[in-house]
DNA sequence: GCGACAG
DNA sequence: ATCTTGTCGC
């Protein structure tokens, strides 16, 4: 039962708790029987450097910004908004990319002031080497149904998406179907789809389709993408944030 | 052993 | 993820 909450930063230990976490994934439709609110999770990176110059090294010392837009649905207003960041303690370990985004986004959850029916988190959700990705860690963490909504492929296989928006294709890894490609708007690098936690594949693409309008992401990822990856100038992104969480550094 | 590899 | 200018196309 509080396994679901274990954690650590060492990679051995985070791969060990990944295959505790698997088998506890909800993989069918268990939420609400009216989505309202639906909140877009997503992360950025900010230099810490006081001379920030030239080249950016991945490895140089940087705050974690977590983001978090809760918006209504079907009007697709965004209701809430909140910001967060810390310093980054981990590095990116391809597979092990919650362990170094989720401490942040927890903490930015932990701000709002609205309850979420469903999460769409920017990374992968069961799509993923032993099907705990991002999306499901967080999912699972909360309890919460999620779904996981990446720009790129981290393993599975598939054919080539139509380019005419809507356009779908399985995700096939180990023999599994672990998502689905999504053409979200045409002439774009399609989308993976795939279920974070209490949500059936279906219901998942059916979700992310119904808050696609003009644009590559849907609207609750857009919407926080576009906060997380804002470049800081002069404390404008404190301002801008409807609520957000006190900073540490 | 070699290549792949979310953000 | 992050840096970075112009440029091609609807």
């Amino acid at each position: 039962m509080e396994q679901l909450h274990a954690w650590t930063e060492d990679p051995r230990t985070a791969i060990q708790l990944q295959k505790a976490l698997a088998p506890r994934v909800i993989r069918e439709d268990c939420l609400p029987t009216s989505v309202d609110l639906i909140a877009g999770v997503d992360v950025g990176f900010e230099p810490l450097d006081p001379k920030r110059n030239v080249r950016v090294d991945p490895a140089a010392p940087s705050l974690t910004r977590a983001v978090i837009v809760v918006m209504e649905y079907p009007s697709l207003r965004v209701v809430e908004q909140v910001l967060h960041r810390q310093p980054t303690t981990m590095p990116y370990i391809p597979g092990l990319l919650s362990f170094r985004e989720l401490p942040a986004i927890l903490e930015a959850y932990a701000c709002l002031e609205h309850r979420p029916d469903l999460l769409m988190v920017d990374g992968m959700g069961i799509a993923h080497p032993r099907r705990v990705g991002i999306a499901t860690h967080l999912g699972l963490w909360l309890d919460k149904p999620s779904i996981g909504v990446g720009k790129s492929r981290l393993c599975g296989r598939h054919a080539e998406v139509p380019d005419v928006k809507g356009a779908m294709v399985p995700l096939i890894d180990k023999g599994e179907e672990v998502g689905r490609v999504m053409r979200s708007r045409e002439g774009v690098k399609p989308l993976y789809i795939s279920q974070g936690h209490r949500i059936s594949l279906e219901t998942a693409c059916d979700w992310v389709r119904a808050c696609l309008t003009r644009y590559k992401l849907p609207e609750p990822t857009r919407q926080a993408d576009r906060l997380a990856s804002r470049r800081t100038r002069e404390g404008v992104l404190m301002r801008e944030a409807r609520s957000t969480g006190q900073d540490q550094a």
